[in-house]
DNA sequence: CGGGGAAACAAACAGTCATTTAAAAAATAC
DNA sequence: GTATTTTTTAAATGACTGTTTGTTTCCCCG
């Protein structure tokens, strides 16, 4: 009401951090970008924190406090928590899944035919690529993948995630099949399921194989693995096939 | 005081093994015999929740509503939530790893060198053996092996878990190690891991293979599995030990 | 018989949970 | 400028959480 309102603004007794002190100016007169980091701030603490929790373990109040943002947010940014949990999942799904076929398109290009190691490669090159070059934010969300996968799958809400991947997997699936041909394709099929098994538990639990080995297996060292997983489940694929080479 | 009380017992429909409970501290030679079915009925009910719904995802509440039991008990008979869970997995998994480790020695048995196929199966069998015919119970308990295999490790409660299992599949590693002395230490280790990781994967998530290959593999079918588990990953460790036979 | 200890009961504790509501503030549109 | 929409705040809801307490019942041993 008062016309030249001072910015009279009472303090919270606990958030202290100034808010929107992002790079304001920067020459862009269409300044219409102000609000959307807190709905980003939100996703960022939700993925960091149902990776490292999981999703029951972790409160939307938690998720309200490592964000700095106000418990009610949550729920008029995204509906419930269970919609956040897949707005979290879908904020980097389709750019995933457009890396796996990016990879897959490239080793086949010009119809060529592949070796098993490179369609395997373009399977998990991308997804450890990410892991490594793209940000923490990245880093949280492949192993959040990851455990979605081992999730019970009793919990409805987390069936579209699959979802998302199922198609690329198809095409890979596909091509490995073209690979060998006189292979059944029921084992095409279990065979690349043995491998994103493999995929999914080292991404999402690598404490068990460097126990195990007594540290003689390291299962953050990513490069290392990229080349011993492909290298074995080429074999695997090789010894079924029945093709010598390829 | 009416002596009716509104809570009615339910008679075992299954048959309770008088088990001479060692259960208390020192060598006590009370036998009860009413009571170890309440601590039992717990347990049972424990496990089939925290399969289904997840360790975050299961009260104290639901369990001892399913267990017909009274809430405090769970705390008078296990202590916390926490030490439940472990109670769970700590009732079969003696017994699960002797199994294992009794298939192992057989294929062993006389200094012989088995097949990779008879080490590999040796490992998965005893497991299937259970959930195929050891009733309800063992076939909630082996889900649930699978799924802590999958939890995120930060919860501190649930590391002794894994590691009752850690000396039987250093033995495993060993065996296979014998069987390919032309192989690096370490890549044993990752074959076997990532053989591990498909186990687990299937029996605590049977539904994507079904979903992706559209019903023509159907993880379900755990007698089919067995073949096509071992064979693809006796074929992943010839390739990479080098060696044609064995 | 009574004592004793293990098991079962009933009720409460002190929080936390997901979710909702209504009003204030900020940003945008007109 | 005002009007309107979008975003933020603060507070409350009622149900549910793990855990603890004090008492009562049961059963065996003396």
């Amino acid at each position: 009401m008062s016309p030249e309102s001072p910015t009279e603004k009472k303090q919270p007794d606990t958030v202290t951090h100034s808010r929107s002190d992002g790079a304001t100016k920067a020459g862009k007169k269409t300044d219409r970008r102000k609000a959307p980091q807190t709905k980003e701030k939100i996703l960022d603490a939700a993925e960091a924190l149902f990776v490292q929790k999981g999703y029951y373990g972790t409160s939307l109040r938690d998720i309200s406090r490592a964000a700095g943002a106000q418990l009610a947010l949550s729920y008029y940014h995204f509906g419930s928590k269970e919609d956040l949990f897949r707005a979290v999942i879908d904020r980097r799904a389709d750019e995933n899944v457009a890396d796996l076929r990016g990879a897959l398109v490239r080793v086949t290009a010009g119809g060529k035919s592949p070796t098993v190691e490179e369609v395997l490669s373009a399977f998990i090159e991308p997804v450890v690529e990410k892991v490594l070059r793209g940000g923490e934010g990245w880093r949280n969300y492949i192993r959040l993948l990851a455990q979605v996968a081992h999730m019970p799958q009793e919990e409805s809400f987390l069936v579209p995630v699959n979802i998302h991947y199922d198609a690329v997997v198809r095409e890979f699936v596909e091509q490995m099949a073209r690979l060998f041909p006189d292979m059944a394709r029921e084992d095409v099929h279990w065979g690349f399921y043995f491998y994103q098994a493999a995929i999914t538990d080292l991404l999402n639990e690598p404490g068990m194989v460097d126990r195990q080995s007594d540290g003689l297996c390291r299962a953050s060292d990513l490069e290392t693995i990229v080349k011993k997983i492909t290298r074995f489940f080429a074999a695997g694929f090789r010894g079924i096939g029945g093709l010598q080479d390829r």
